[in-house]
DNA sequence: TAACTGACTCGGC
DNA sequence: AGCCGAGCCAGTT
């Protein structure tokens, strides 16, 4: 944020909630499907929001992985990019390095902060889980 | 309590 | 080719 300050929805319509049903939360499944991924692979936010079936909701997703921190299961946030293979991320890791660092660790390079063959290193759930 | 924000993404202009 | 608006859920101010 910077430049200028823009007051976001003008008008929402409506709500139209799609009530998922399970009883876990959103957030709950999202670092499920993240604990999913293999070692050596990333995937984006978008296909993980797709495969619970709320597209529109890959910004949850991020800030699913803001919640993560300090969860019991591990989840590899660091293995979750955006859809261009950028680690938009990174800066709220701890330290912000760190995750550039693991997937490094994981065989993946990293070239200015984005995820060199993002395409053949990714992890599509909707594919590889066969839903 | 209402309003805002945020690790995103897509479609329009 | 780049900027703007809108949709999503949960936690904060």
């Amino acid at each position: 944020m910077a430049k200028t300050i823009k007051k976001k929805s003008a008008a929402k319509p409506l709500p139209e909630v799609k009530k998922p049903d399970s009883q876990f939360s959103f957030f709950e499944n999202v670092w499920a499907v993240v604990r999913l991924i293999p070692k050596g692979r990333v995937t984006s936010y978008g296909a993980i929001a797709k495969y619970l079936g709320t597209a529109k909701s890959s910004r949850m997703v991020g800030y699913a992985m803001n919640a993560s921190f300090g969860q019991k299961p591990k989840v590899p946030a660091h293995r979750v990019l955006n859809r261009n293979g950028l680690l938009t991320g990174r800066h709220h890791f701890n330290p912000p390095e760190a995750m550039q660092e693991r997937l490094e660790a994981e065989g993946i390079k990293v070239k200015k902060d984005q995820v060199v063959d993002f395409e053949k290193l990714f992890w599509d759930p909707m594919k590889q889980l066969d839903i």
